[in-house]
DNA sequence: TACGCTTGCCTTTTT
DNA sequence: GGCAAGCGTA
């Protein structure tokens, strides 16, 4: 019966089997702490308390779903099902949709993704004509967002001189009536952001004490796994729930709290202590994941951080290799070197593709990574980054289906009424817009009753709006009987969306339609699964807001071998046979934006210290010379978290150089093109030297480059020099870097050199240089 | 009035 | 290289 509990350490145990009052796991990295919460659990469920009574809250809902299947193994499936386990998000979206109507929200609320609500500030902004180069929008929701994190509403905000002060020191003293009109919108138009999930889960707790007993009563056994992520919002949630029973446990790592940007405050954990009475304490210290080189590692850079909880992280497993330090010249040679190596190891050793994570700090160093990648054949998945559900057309259709569900939903419907064209411009858009507010109506309404008010609207753009009135209203008779399926089906179709890429044509737009097809799958897929839950319907609203709240991870199925890549944040909680951490240098690791103080630099050593224990036998660390950001090839120094580690735990590789054309080079054709680029020149087969018209906005970088060359283009000539800079600056074919033909060179007086974006520029400029060959 | 084209901005990390 | 606002044109 019990027999799981002797798959434990003492140390882990302790905790498993300590079921009442408050109680702190401090766990380090590898340690188990997934395995205490899933036993704890399991164990709470044998011991007789209804599953019903329990609450867990992890950091992704695929840990959630991971960890349920495991207690169902344990405790018998049937326990499991009223079990609520998930994001903090997830858990009080859901909570929020029953208890919604008491705020004045509708049940069928739409939540607002980041670029919903940045979209709405910064129409805010400018229909308040205010100076946008001041008042920049991200910002302003950046703000508005933390705001909302520590529990500053409109109203706190203007009862707090120093808010406002600081406001207008800032100058930007027009801040708080921007969050007000911003709150005000959202709540017309059924919509809560992100951080409304969890502000206005604390405001009906706060508002109802009849809610909040019922909730109580409920949750008597509540976990919070990530502790030290937690930001105030979700701090005073849990404070409130648990404290009744006070059954509360919550299991963190302080040295692993990387979400400081969002709120997440480090006192939470750091407190606990005094937040609670009689608490008891558990550590967890040795980790069973890495090697010894790995760990100690980690810990000779993490002992360089003041702020801490004292814990010795220790293993018994073998001391493992060196943890290995790459240096590179650009970052497209990193690249080679992380598909090289993983393809030799890969080999030599006989592992899967699935064993290899590259782990990043900012998402746009995939590029280079993937490229490698793919020049090898190696499959990989991009975790994160621009998400499936965020691109354009994916979000265009979501959108038609948010407004199936909730007419009210004002960035849905902006952002398709004119999508697929239907002849209704801005200028409609605002009259509507400006009605809306002025009624106090949504813009939906507004078009619904077109007829009965005077907007000087002409009768072909008011036939126009009302066509689309009745599309929806279509769509929503059907969405009483259809499934989630038949119904995105039909929009899809009869929107126009799907036509509007086929007859596009090009591979973007084809792409795009393939998408549209993978999210009906989706779809698909989705109502098939949630017809097995008692509680479902296969609604589409229950799609949306799986949807609005899935994160990549939650979507992966993990069904196909491929090389992981993700920036560190996402890899928390997660673990890799071989783990690369790349662009290992100042200025992006640490990240040039938070090097200005101690707390921030701290922030960032946790985050290598993240990365470096996500790896269980190999880690390395690469690092470049020089890199290109924003579109320029800047020079780059080592990072100085490669340093910080105590360097017997390092061993340093030597780039090798092997240049193939070195002939090439001595003749200086070239000119300064960095010559270690030129290593990977060679033919490349299967790719056929395709000529390529650069579309508009690259002639137009062209033109900046090169203004003699007004016209470069003609569509075919391999060895046109035209053509070469029309070739060049179009990389999109080959993903990154162009075929150039190049006559006189070699046996067969003709040599094919694949080049890098960041060459081609060069070569641009050299193009002189290019002729004499 | 709508739409296409150009210009200029931004790039840390995420639910 | 992406995106949104702005400008000029049909």
């Amino acid at each position: 019966m019990e027999e799981f509990i002797a798959q434990l350490n003492e140390a882990q145990k302790a905790p498993v089997l300590h079921t009442k009052g408050p109680l702190m796991v401090i766990a380090g990295a590898g340690s188990g702490k997934t395995r205490v919460l899933t036993y704890r659990i399991a164990y709470l469920i044998q011991q007789g308390v209804d599953p019903f009574n329990i609450l867990s809250l992890t950091f992704t809902n695929k840990a959630a779903r991971e960890m349920k299947i495991r207690i169902a193994d344990i405790a018998g499936s049937a326990e499991t099902k009223s079990l609520w386990m998930g994001t903090f998000h997830s858990i009080f979206a859901k909570l929020l949709r029953f208890e919604a109507d008491k705020l004045g929200y509708p049940n069928n609320f739409t939540i607002y993704d980041t670029q919903d609500s940045q979209r709405l500030i910064a129409s805010i902004i400018k229909e308040m004509q205010l100076d946008k180069d001041i008042y920049k929008y991200k910002q302003i929701q950046n703000r508005i967002s933390s705001y909302k994190n520590s529990l500053i509403t409109v109203k706190a905000y203007f009862n707090n001189p120093d808010l406002i002060e600081a406001d207008a020191m800032a100058k930007r003293p027009r801040t708080g009536e921007i969050y007000k009109n911003y709150v005000d919108r959202c709540f017309k138009a059924g919509a809560m952001d992100f951080d409304d999930l969890l502000l206005k889960t604390n405001e009906l707790l706060n508002v109802f004490p009849e809610v909040l007993q019922k909730y109580q009563n409920r949750f008597q056994y509540i976990m919070v796994d990530e502790y030290q992520d937690t930001n105030h919002s979700q701090y005073l949630i849990v404070k409130a729930l648990s404290d009744k029973f006070q059954n509360i446990c919550v299991v963190g790592d302080d040295a692993q709290s990387i979400y400081s940007f969002r709120g997440a405050n480090i006192s939470n954990i750091l407190n606990f202590q005094k937040d609670y009475d009689n608490v008891a304490m558990y550590r967890l210290e040795q980790n069973y994941r890495s090697t010894r080189n790995i760990v100690n590692a980690a810990n000779s850079i993490i002992e360089k951080n003041k702020n801490q909880l004292e814990k010795v992280v220790w293993t018994s497993n073998d001391d493992g290799p060196l943890i290995k330090v790459h240096r590179s010249i650009t970052d497209a040679e990193e690249g080679r070197f992380v598909s090289s190596t993983i393809f030799d190891t890969r080999m030599n050793e006989h592992l899967h593709n699935g064993e290899f994570a590259v782990l990043y700090r900012t998402n746009s160093q995939s590029r280079a990574i993937e490229d490698a990648l793919r020049k090898r054949d190696i499959p990989y998945r991009i975790y994160g980054g621009l998400s499936f559900y965020q691109r354009k057309e994916i979000k265009d259709v979501l959108a038609y289906l948010r407004l199936v569900i909730n007419p009210k939903d004002e960035e849905a419907l902006k952002r398709i009424i004119n999508f697929p064209g239907r002849g209704i411009g801005q200028t409609t858009i605002d009259k509507l817009m400006v009605t809306a507010n002025h009624y106090g109506r949504s813009i939906f309404e507004v078009m619904e009753n077109i007829d009965k008010i005077d907007l000087k609207i002409n009768s072909g753009t008011k036939r126009r709006l009302s066509e689309f009135v009745n599309m929806i209203k279509g769509f929503q008779i059907m969405n009483k009987g259809a499934d989630a399926f038949s119904l995105s089906e039909h929009v899809a179709k009869k929107t126009g969306i799907l036509l509007e890429f086929k007859k596009d044509g090009t591979p973007e737009g084809i792409a795009k339609m393939e998408n549209i097809e993978e999210l009906l799958n989706g779809i698909k897929d989705f109502v098939e699964g949630q017809m097995e839950l008692a509680d479902a319907t296969g609604n589409i609203a229950e799609f949306l807001e799986d949807v609005a709240l899935a994160t990549d991870l939650d979507n992966d199925k993990g069904d196909d071998d491929r090389v992981a890549l993700m920036t560190i944040h996402m890899a928390k909680g997660l673990e890799f046979p071989h783990v690369f951490i790349v662009g290992m240098e100042e200025d992006l690791f640490p990240s040039a934006m938070s090097m200005s103080t101690r707390t921030e630099l701290e922030e960032e050593r946790r985050l290598f210290y993240v990365a470096l224990t996500r790896a269980e036998k190999q880690a390395y660390l690469t690092y470049t010379e020089s890199r290109y950001r924003w579109g320029k090839l800047v020079d780059a120094e080592p990072s100085r978290f490669i340093e910080e580690i105590d360097e017997k735990y390092i061993e340093n590789l030597t780039p090798v150089s092997n240049y193939k054309y070195k002939s090439l080079i001595d003749k200086n054709i070239f000119g300064e093109v960095d010559k270690s680029r030129l290593r990977q020149v060679k033919p490349v087969s299967g790719i056929a030297p395709t000529t390529v018209k650069p579309n508009e906005n690259q002639l137009r970088k062209l033109r900046k480059l090169r203004p003699e060359l007004a016209n470069p283009v003609s569509n075919n000539s391999d060895l046109d020099p035209s053509l070469v800079e029309g070739a060049a600056v179009n990389h999109s074919r080959f993903g990154r870097g162009v075929i150039i033909k190049i006559d006189g060179v070699g046996n067969d007086k003709k040599a094919e050199i694949k080049f890098d974006k960041g060459d081609i520029k060069k070569l641009l400029l050299r193009f002189a240089k290019l002729e004499v060959l």
